[in-house]
DNA sequence: ACTCTGCCGAGAGGA
């Protein structure tokens, strides 16, 4: 049986004589309940505690153990004790700490080879390198010779594919394409071999019947384990057996310790699927036929090497040292190992980054530390993005915990889809189809990468695929042919990842002329180089423009609702190009930097490259997109020439951009930007320029901490002068603006000129005596008398359906009105009962409409943490240009005095 | 208690 439960208490190791003569244990006291799976529950009953006794080996997972921790024991024994019932560890155990730290794969590989580099890697991320691109590279054609491909083929697409980032290193096709044809040898003379020949093809040619079977390759098989807490992805399965591929040389006899430990890894996780895999292959692909001729004959490429419980063992107690070091933040030192440094090729940059955050490490420590605030900053946002990847696993862990209706409910996935067929496409890939059951809704989106399934995305048959239809019926691109009959999104440590590389860049790549200003010790220099205009008709958008112009460090923008935020930034790109700078366009999201963009066309410039995904980017955008694949030539040199460059902040963080420098980066949505978001497009430019409304929505973040605010926000506190306010607002009416610019803005937001102040439905041809009395106020509020359910209120739902009839009634263009609710459910209730746009309020930020109603669902009192931050209330009354209707309840609104004052304006 | 956009995916190599 599996024994899980919170650790209470850890005993030490110590010795004791058996029949088999001496050996170590260490005894463990678990609280079983209210963790993990349902058999952890098995053991005991409430609250109970239990002893667990660990044995032998496992004595060194005791060692790393602490109270609190997460324990798992598999296969544990049963036995009685004068009446209590204990728990050990039998020959068939794995003991796993934190099982729902998901570990990588390549992270235990790295980690046995030295702890520190596991750290450094998780640090500083993998550079853009020749390696590195050629390795995937001859990854994708080994993937495309499994199933069935043509080799010429192959290479020529798989090449050009990386052509952005082999013209970036420098290489052309042409040496690339012979250097992985060399590669390709290997693994075809491998595949030919004995008893293999044709097995390949054969495979791919045959009928598949769902999961992995016996005698059948696979290729790029995702894994997902969460009883041992380790994921990652197999190069591929022969018989069930994994196969990891290398692209370097290995002239002796044995493979190499951790490329043993990362196909154990997969091995392990394969057992755990009741695929029990005793033996795997390594597969040198630089091993040449001439090595082989040497005399030791051995030389091939493949290694294969037998798995056995004492190697998994290991693969299971070094993962837990991961585990447990993660648990509590600390920082590995390379003592953990026995790693020789001088050997290291990363021992410089270990020295360094020891020597630069004042880490203990076995290489010792190269430089002086940095100043103890940047330390602090350090240790303070390293542990905030940490808790974020935590909260990311709890994103997988729902793949398996969750039955298939509650992750229905939580719209993360397309679940009972009814399977119909599979084609097999171009390239050797295939497209699945399946039917969508009435009114499934989920977050997922065409385009979309994510995980396509039998119906048991864990311990089932799953890929990672490309959605491509997303209607009535689902089709799905994916390598190899799944029954689809569920969507998952797939979890992704990469922004948490992208953050950390930021952080890491910020602190010890950048500039100290940046840090000074980041860490308050110098404020922003201007200098004097601006034209006296570049708008003529706004006075703070033209200080907006000669502000940025003039920063030689900084400058920031705040942009309240309506205030012409993107005609600034397009005027400011043009002004500071005009200047000769390079410049970097950046923003949280796709959609604020394809707006920026398009007002950069508007006002006729076009010579801007937009980086990022196809499929993130709007449609009429995508004639600036930078293709990545193609000559590896034309691909840098249209990045490298680039005057402006657009991309998401996340984008920026990508290998390519992170070897990109401008001049200037100009960030929009800064306020919905953690610091190391932002920090990830700041890090490429000399100076920045923050453009953003700290009184609007703060960035998404997932766990409670300090990422929550803006560096926006935190620089325009410190630095009031380095900013300028645009104060003209061209969106709502006088009426309408009057308590957002109350509230939020010190009453200093006014109409742009008598025109917008004074705006009216019946500019819109609308009879406003045509509408019920209640709506002829541009400002409206409306009780309904509902009550809240859960987090919908079906009566005001009626009333907002009834209000919305009454303006189209009147005259308005249904696409001119606009719901928004607080809650999706409610959101969801409300579309049930009409057609016009309904949507949440943070999906809403950045949008307007003539008409907007806004529901506030509560009802009695304002429970809940929504109605804690105003900011949103900000967002939501700001949306409006005409006419804003407030639906809610009186008793809860007038509960809370500024809700209260909202209410007193609208009844006026 | 609730809101939710990005990104792609994991990788490789060098004594």
């Amino acid at each position: 049986m599996n024994l899980r439960g919170r650790l209470v208490e850890v005993g030490e190791e110590r010795e004791v004589e058996t029949q088999y003569g001496q050996r170590s244990l260490a005894e463990m006291t678990i609280r079983p309940d209210g963790v993990g799976s349902a058999d952890a529950t098995d053991a005991a009953d409430g609250d109970a505690t239990v002893r667990v006794t660990l044995w032998g080996k496992w004595t060194h997972t005791a060692d790393l153990a602490d109270p609190g921790m997460d324990l798992l024991v598999t296969e544990a024994e049963e036995s009685e004790y004068r009446g209590e019932t204990t728990y050990a560890t039998s020959k068939e155990s794995y003991v796993v700490l934190e099982p729902d730290f998901l570990v990588d794969v390549t992270d235990v590989r790295s980690w046995v080879q030295c702890p520190r580099m596991y750290y450094l890697n998780k640090l500083s991320g993998i550079p853009l390198n020749y390696p590195v691109v050629k390795g995937t590279v001859v990854h994708e054609v080994f993937g495309d010779l499994l199933r069935g491909r043509d080799l010429e083929d192959s290479i020529d697409e798989r090449v050009a594919e990386a052509g952005l980032q082999l013209g970036l290193l420098g290489y052309d096709a042409g040496e690339v394409r012979d250097e992985v044809r060399r590669n390709a040898a290997a693994i075809e003379g491998w595949l030919a071999q004995g008893t293999l020949t044709g097995e390949a093809a054969d495979a791919a040619s045959s009928e598949w019947d769902g999961g992995p079977s016996e005698d059948e390759w696979r290729s790029e098989y995702t894994l997902i384990s969460p009883t041992f807490g380790i994921k990652g992805r197999a190069d591929a399965l022969r018989r069930g057996m994994p196969v990891e591929l290398k692209t370097g040389k290995n002239l002796k006899r044995d493979p190499r310790f951790q490329d043993k430990i990362q196909a154990a890894a997969y091995a392990l996780v394969l057992a755990e699927r009741g695929v029990p895999a005793d033996t795997a292959t390594l597969l040198y692909t630089k091993n040449t036929a001439l090595d082989r001729n040497e005399e030791s004959g051995d030389l091939s490429p493949a290694k294969e090497f037998s798995v056995g419980k004492g190697l998994l063992d290991f693969v299971v107690r070094k993962r837990n040292e991961i585990a447990a070091m993660e648990f509590d933040f600390s920082v590995p030192t390379g003592f953990e190992a026995d790693a020789r440094c001088e050997y290291c090729f990363e021992q410089d940059t270990c020295m360094v980054v020891s020597g630069r955050l004042d880490q203990e490490s076995k290489a010792g420590q190269i430089g002086t530390p940095l100043p103890e605030d940047e330390r602090e900053y350090f240790d303070h946002l390293y542990r905030a993005i940490e808790e974020e990847r935590r909260e990311t696993h709890r994103e997988y862990r729902k793949l398996w915990e969750q039955s298939a209706e509650e992750r229905a409910d939580d719209d993360r996935a397309l679940i009972n889809l009814d399977y119909l067929d599979r084609r097999e496409i171009a390239g050797e890939r295939w497209e699945l189809r399946a039917r969508k059951p009435d009114g499934a809704v989920s977050k997922l989106r065409e385009g979309d990468v994510c995980l396509a399934s039998d119906g048991d995305p864990v311990g089932g048959h799953a890929e990672l695929c490309r959605i491509r239809e997303l209607g009535e019926e689902v089709v799905v691109t994916a390598d190899e042919p799944v029954e689809l009959r569920r969507l998952d999104v797939y979890p992704s440590e990469i922004s948490v990842s992208r953050m950390l590389t930021a952080l890491h860049d910020a602190l010890l790549k950048g500039s100290e002329d940046r840090k000074d200003v980041l860490f308050g010790r110098r404020d922003p220099a201007f200098a004097d180089r601006s034209a006296e205009t570049y708008i003529d008709n706004n006075e703070a958008q033209n200080r907006a423009v000669r502000l940025a112009v003039d920063a030689d460090d900084a400058a920031l923008v705040h942009g309240p609702p309506g205030t012409g935020k993107t005609y600034t930034i397009a005027r400011t790109v043009r002004a500071l190009v005009d200047e000769g700078q390079r410049v970097l366009l950046s923003a949280f999201t796709n959609r604020a930097v394809d707006n920026a963009l398009e007002a950069l066309r508007e006002q006729g410039f076009e010579d801007a490259i937009r980086v990022g995904t196809e499929n993130g980017i709007r449609e009429d955008m995508l004639d600036l997109h930078l293709e990545t694949a193609g000559d590896p030539n034309d691909r840098a040199a249209e990045l490298n020439d680039a005057p402006v460059v657009a991309a998401t902040t996340s984008s920026c963080g990508s290998r390519m951009m992170r070897e990109q420098s401008f001049d200037v980066a100009l960030v929009d949505e800064a306020s919905q930007l953690t610091e190391p978001g932002t920090l990830a497009a700041v890090n490429l430019a000399e100076r920045f320029v923050l453009v953003g409304d700290h009184q609007q929505l703060p960035p998404v973040v997932r766990a409670e901490n300090d990422l929550q605010e803006s560096l926006f926000e935190r620089l325009i506190d410190r630095y009031p002068e380095a900013s300028v306010m645009l104060d003209r607002q061209y969106r709502m009416s006088q009426r309408i603006q009057a308590f957002s610019s109350a509230e939020f803005y010190d009453g200093a937001l006014r109409p742009a000129d008598g025109a917008v102040a004074a705006q009216r439905l019946s500019d819109l041809g609308v009879a406003e005596s045509a509408l019920p009395e209640e709506l002829r106020d541009p400002v409206a509020f409306v009780d309904p008398d509902g009550s809240r359910v859960g987090n919908t209120n079906p009566t005001e739902a009626d009333r907002v359906a009834e209000i919305v009839d009454a303006y189209v009634a009147a005259g308005v263009d249904p696409d001119d009105v606009g719901v928004i609710a607080p809650f999706r459910a409610q959101v969801a209730e409300i579309s049930k009962r009409t057609d016009v746009t309904v949507d949440t309020v943070d999906r809403f930020q950045g949008s307007s409409k003539e008409v907007v109603l806004v529901s506030f669902v509560a009802t009695g009192a304002l429970d809940g943490p929504i109605f804690e931050d105003h900011r949103r209330v900000n967002v939501a009354l700001t949306r409006a240009k005409k006419a804003l209707v407030l639906v809610g309840d009186a008793d809860a609104l007038g509960s809370d005095p500024f809700y209260a004052r909202m209410l007193h304006w609208a009844r006026r």
